[in-house]
DNA sequence: TCTGGGGTCCTAGGACCC
DNA sequence: TCTGGGGTCCTAGGACCC
């Protein structure tokens, strides 16, 4: 069997972890550049606050009902984040967590009887919230797909299950289907999910259980269908996957917190990102061997929607992988001149690496020259540094100092746990 | 005026090879 | 005029996730 435990409302618990006052109280925390929401407590959802809806069109349901309000503060969740898996693993041991997102992780019990998985689901959840204050919703199926749709009911019926659903039986696993609409199972998006209602009568997950192989491999995306139609009938088609495995892409992507035509603004945001890019990729000790940028022209035509602006992008192939900074902002801010157009509003760019392979330089390589041991190794002082003290303390000229693109966030709190500066104080 | 960012997996189809 | 069969590798793009 297997748990997925996920955090509530992570980015809105966070918050309120250091701010009490708001328990009960409805909150909302927002994307980057402030510009949809990304989170909800339950008060602000019950107040009718859209997910993933744009900020300035709920202000004023959010202005009507003193709703308290945050810009993303990734330095706080990514700390508690932390402490939520490492008590898992504590808990359950380190090779039966498998970290799936920043609130979420799947947990292992094959080591448990049937009889012993409420009280065990029960235990995890009531540890996490009493070593981290973070509440959690527990699901126990025989796998993750149904796992999922477990804890779709711990969190919907709060009251009812105490955020611990386990499906140790089949009456349970078919009644849970019968209630499921087939877009509220994991894997379904948006897209599968109408064609599945308007072509096929497809309506409940219990239906989409009982589809032929041959279907789901035609409708529903080819053998990623067919392992979701497996796992919905409780045969493991996902197996718990080792954290080992390194990225096999690195993205480091923003709008501008103001629309900008200034080549030079559009070389320093692409020599910022890809010195982001850059520490991820060193922290995961590898090497890139090619890199790609877009940019992402803001759209004259206001009746044309607000998606349909153009993305152009270009790529260039290195001669050899590397992990350096300037070894990949050189390239990067050079493609910048081929992509560019004068008289052009730009409101996003990114940087993209691949062609990941480890980085043997790492510990030091014999038969590497000097100079690239030397870089290396001040690569590592720049990230120990950066790391420790605030937010970019060194970087490479080329990413400039004024930053007028640079996003807005105008209500971002405190980084309590990760700077010594902005500390949480108890008096 | 203002609509996020960072990923994964899979498939189809083109280029190229013998 | 007629123009094989089998394979690999790569890229673009679609669909999904949180």
């Amino acid at each position: 069997m297997k748990a997925i435990v996920d955090c509530n409302n992570f980015y809105c618990s966070c918050e309120r972890l250091f701010k009490p006052w708001l328990e009960n109280k409805p909150v909302v925390v927002l994307s980057n550049n402030d510009g949809c929401i990304v989170s909800r407590s339950d008060e602000a959802k019950k107040f009718g606050v859209e997910m993933a809806g744009p900020y300035f069109m709920a202000k004023p349901l959010i202005q009507k009902h003193d709703i308290a309000v945050f810009s993303s503060n990734y330095n706080l969740y990514g700390d508690l984040s932390w402490r939520v898996m490492e008590t898992l693993r504590l808990m359950l041991g380190k090779k039966n967590v498998e970290v799936y997102s920043v609130d979420e992780a799947f947990v292992d019990l094959s080591g448990f009887t049937l009889d012993q998985l409420p009280a065990i689901a029960r235990e995890i959840r009531e540890t996490v919230e009493q070593w981290t204050g973070i509440r959690v919703s527990v699901g126990v199926a025989p796998t993750k797909v149904l796992a999922k749709l477990a804890n779709r009911f711990s969190k919907k019926e709060k009251q009812r299950t105490g955020c611990v659903t386990v499906f140790d039986s089949e009456e349970k696993i078919l009644d849970a289907l019968r209630k499921t609409a087939v877009g509220d199972i994991w894997g379904v998006g948006r897209r599968y999910a109408h064609s599945l209602q308007e072509n096929w009568g497809i309506f409940d997950a219990l239906q989409l259980r009982n589809v032929s192989e041959e279907f789901a491999r035609t409708h529903l995306g080819g053998v990623t269908g067919v392992r979701l139609v497996k796992e919905l009938r409780g045969e493991i088609a996902r197996e718990m996957e080792d954290e080992l495995t390194n990225k096999k892409m690195i993205a480091t992507t923003r709008m501008f917190g103001s629309p900008v035509s200034d080549i030079n603004a559009i070389k320093e945001a692409i020599a910022t990102y890809t010195s982001r890019a850059a520490e991820k990729l060193r922290r995961q000790h590898s090497a890139a061997s090619m890199i790609s940028i877009f940019v992402v022209t803001k759209d004259q035509d206001h009746m044309l929607g607000f998606n349909k602006s153009g993305t152009i992008s270009t790529y260039t192939n290195l001669p050899a992988a590397t992990s350096i900074t300037n070894e990949l902002i050189k390239p990067a801010v050079a493609m910048v001149d081929r992509l560019y157009r004068k008289d052009t509003m730009y409101k996003k760019a990114g940087v993209m690496l691949s062609g990941i392979i480890p980085d043997e330089s790492i510990q030091g390589n014999l038969f590497l020259s000097e100079t690239k041991n030397c870089e290396r190794k001040l690569m590592d002082m720049i990230d120990n540094i950066n790391f420790s003290q605030r937010d970019d303390v060194l970087k490479f000229a080329a990413s400039g100092t004024t930053r007028d693109w640079k996003m807005r966030q105008e209500m971002r709190s405190g980084r309590y746990t990760t700077r010594w500066e902005e500390l949480f104080e108890v008096h």
